[in-house]
DNA sequence: ACAATAGTGTCTGTGAGACAGTATCGA
DNA sequence: TCGATACTGTCTCACAGACACTATTGT
């Protein structure tokens, strides 16, 4: 790509490139990651982060959305690019370049039954995965710490908290979403009021428990409107 | 990288993996990118970023350090990875994947003398490269916008403006650094306010025009002290 | 009536924005 | 003394943090 260097890329030495794809879903109040359980041999048995090699004809973000389909079925949810790793030894057996894709889907949505059926994949709560010395194949580790840390930061000034809650959402909940990506309890008044202008009310009514509803919102689409 | 669908990478197609380099500085009071002249066949001519292909036993960092200093002479100086860009088509000669990394550089330490003598790359205007319709090899264009939004939004909340000045640096030119990558004024009195807990006395003084000289400051290296 | 959660009004401190002023250099 | 730029004090307003209060459901 270069002009004084340039070379012929067909003499260059190719390598493989994959993505691994890093599907956060909030459940039971806590932040969980999919994984899969590592079938062949670098690494057999162990926990790992789902992936597959780009193909020629696709685009790593491509791979990434097929990637998610091949474990869970579902399409069209919501992907971010993260990072991409490519530690010479990151895998054993040869030269592996690795695109990271954050994936951030509402828990209702992945349904153990349809996709998850046959893959053999679960969900297991990230930030407990980081604390414990737990092993993980290759580089996966440190590619979900990467991920946890820029989920945090990007909470704050981005609206990826919303791709976690469904369409419509309470404001308690969209309030528990936020503290578990931050890791921290949040002011009910002041959040309400943060929120205020990003949010819309449907309407409707969340049914529930034996106490006061909450009222339903929804994201609202900023119409730079000047 | 798959436990059910893992398969042997050596059965894959590999692609040529690329990085390119966005080496940023200020001159002129105007962000400035390091351009080069392609020479050979895709796009020969036309203006490009440096880049390389990345070797067999070199990370992608490695490499975009490698670009660096075959144009510029220059060893050490700040790397950030900006994003994958992987589409398809981006290569009219077969796929190649590229990771983009931003360089941030003080222009004083940029000497044309020493590895720019042959290299025959230039600065450009960046903002300017964005706004005419000038033709760029490849997808650099869209490269260059996507790293051009990034600083911008980084500026506020990390410290990488501060890359663009040397080791001290007056408030007066660091604000016109802020000022260049926000693309807009700011005030003087609260720009230094805001400055305040970030940065510490040299003691020295800048010498210069027929004005009160302003003082030299370095960035406070933020050690966690509670 | 009570438990439990949803939702609101308001005080306060911090910090950004804006402006007006003072300080210090060379000529 | 003057032009030019460096640097500072302070007012205002918006907003985050913190707390106390009211509202509405099921039992």
């Amino acid at each position: 790509m270069n002009g004084m260097n340039a070379q012929d890329p067909a003499k260059h030495a190719s390598m493989s490139v994959a993505v691994d794809v890093l599907l956060f879903t909030i459940e039971d109040g806590r932040l969980k990651l999919l994984l899969i359980r590592r079938q062949d041999d670098p690494f057999a048995g162990l926990p790992a982060l789902p992936g597959v090699f780009v193909r020629p004809d696709e685009t790593p973000e491509d791979a990434a959305a097929r990637a998610i389909f091949e474990e869970t079925g579902l399409t069209g949810i919501y992907l971010e690019q993260l990072y991409t790793f490519g530690a010479v030894d990151r895998d054993p057996r040869m030269r592996i370049i690795s695109v990271a894709y954050m994936a951030l889907v509402p828990r209702e949505e992945l349904t153990f039954s349809a996709g998850l059926r046959t893959s053999g994949a679960w969900l297991e709560d990230a930030d407990e995965l980081l604390q414990d010395g737990r092993p993980l194949a290759f580089d996966h580790r440190q590619i979900i710490r990467t991920a946890r840390t820029r989920l945090a930061g990007k909470v704050e000034y981005t609206d990826i908290a919303f791709h976690l809650a469904g369409e419509t959402f309470t404001l308690p909940d969209l309030q528990r979403i936020f503290e578990i990506l931050l890791g921290g309890k949040l002011y009910k008044a002041n959040f309400r009021k943060k929120m205020a202008d990003r949010i819309e009310e449907t309407g409707g009514m969340a049914a529930g428990g034996s106490h006061r509803p909450s009222r339903l919102y929804r994201l609202k689409k900023e119409e730079p409107c000047s």
